[in-house]
DNA sequence: CGTCTCATTGACACCCTTCAAACGAAGTGG
DNA sequence: CCACTTCGTTTGAAGGGTGTCAATGAGACG
């Protein structure tokens, strides 16, 4: 098929300036198309004010979206897991950007077939919207939390969510840094370890070797993360 | 037109418990039919959790949207201006609560007339969504805001924000009180009260009588504002 | 075994909160 | 016209939670 091989084409846009290697050509769940791109470690899948050409769903690893300030300081806005989609724009610009927490394959989608697909069925623009709906709803809950939840509040309310999108035996492995905890929760790393030694103390978590996390005592937890 | 007659009968939906008195129906500039009704200052719109049978674009006076924690604590999410529409909801339920934080009159809309006129004319579709997307941009500006920003930051963002939204001559009337500005900006009111008189000390603004406002040199302010 | 990266721990500082009181403007009644 | 109240704002003093700076610890890898 000439169309999925034009799709398929190696990309040099300015938001996949430095993919990897273009994979194979398929469709989302959405129904559009679109191509699995792989992302190494800590690399850059677009950036902030940056057109915003496509939008992507998350095959495995895992992606995260920030802002950054003028001298560094840093806000996580959302960590991205496999199923979860990102970078989806109404306006010209990417107001995020995104780079991948470990190596990470996305699918990526165009934003022309993306908004092709929204004209063409009504039902497809429903659930863009919807999605867009759930990113905003999210936002509004971490927006509570960054304005006034203490830290315990914060890691724990993260070590619940976290056990909660991802499916897991007893034991998780945590996708992302303290680093990367602490700009998503609003605090610092050190911060950030204190706590989890501190829950740990207290018999709520058990930690090992800083990333595999077991909640020992989830209902204690989940009063904690509700405030 | 008995639609129109329908539609302006009173309400007794859970969202609009205590409504004051429906006025004319008419269409919004979005081109869907609903009404307009007044809330006094405090007054509730809708409650979190709430079924989300109507959205509303403000009329004239403020609304602010909100979380609350079991404890009390307060987040405000966004304050809703004349022109700007809140209440929008993809899923069953609202997911904030929205008050009027000044005598306000909104143009309210059935979920049902907005889910129709989305589903029979994809530009409407399409203009939902953006905003949606535009509520989505401002939260992650807010993010970073209240995960990273200092309390002088905080203040002088929100109150270049204002001047921006709010067509104004030179002085402005702020239209929220110290304590909404704090639970908007994750502060304590005495925070935000002692930052705004330093501002003042150091000739950024002039306050006269709390609420009045003057930015005197608001190329400062915005380099503040922005980092 | 050495190096690198990431996480933990400690001591101290500071920004913001907490608690409390005073202030000011607007409204009410004598 | 002037107490008096009320509500919102400002100011002060003290304390605490989190940040900063620095050192140590723990795996992973060559």
């Amino acid at each position: 098929m000439s169309a999925a091989l034009a799709i398929a084409t190696p990309i040099a846009g300015p938001g996949f300036r430095s993919v990897a290697q273009p994979l194979a050509a398929d469709r989302d769940p959405l129904g559009v198309e679109g191509f699995r791109v792989a992302f190494a470690r800590n690399e850059e899948i677009f950036g902030e004010q940056e057109p915003a050409e496509f939008a992507c769903r998350v095959v495995s690893g895992a992606v995260r979206t920030y802002k950054i300030l003028s001298d560094g300081r840093r806000q996580v806005s959302e960590f991205h897991l496999p199923g979860d989609v990102f970078g989806i724009e109404t306006g010209a610009d990417h107001n995020l950007s995104a780079e991948a927490v470990s190596d990470t394959v996305v699918f990526a989608m165009r934003r022309r077939c993306l908004d092709r697909a929204a004209a063409a069925d009504g039902e497809v623009a429903r659930r863009l919207w919807a999605l867009t709906l759930n990113d905003l709803r999210r936002s509004q809950d971490h927006l509570l939390l960054l304005g006034r939840k203490s830290a315990r509040e914060r890691v724990v309310w993260f070590l619940v969510d976290m056990v909660r999108r991802i499916p897991a035996a007893i034991e998780l492995s945590l996708p992302v840094s303290r680093q990367d905890m602490a700009d998503y929760l609003g605090l610092t790393i050190e911060t950030v370890s204190r706590t989890m030694t501190q829950l740990q103390d207290q018999s709520l978590i058990r930690l090992r070797g800083g990333r595999l996390l077991m909640l020992r005592d989830r209902a204690a937890l989940e009063l904690i993360a509700a405030a």
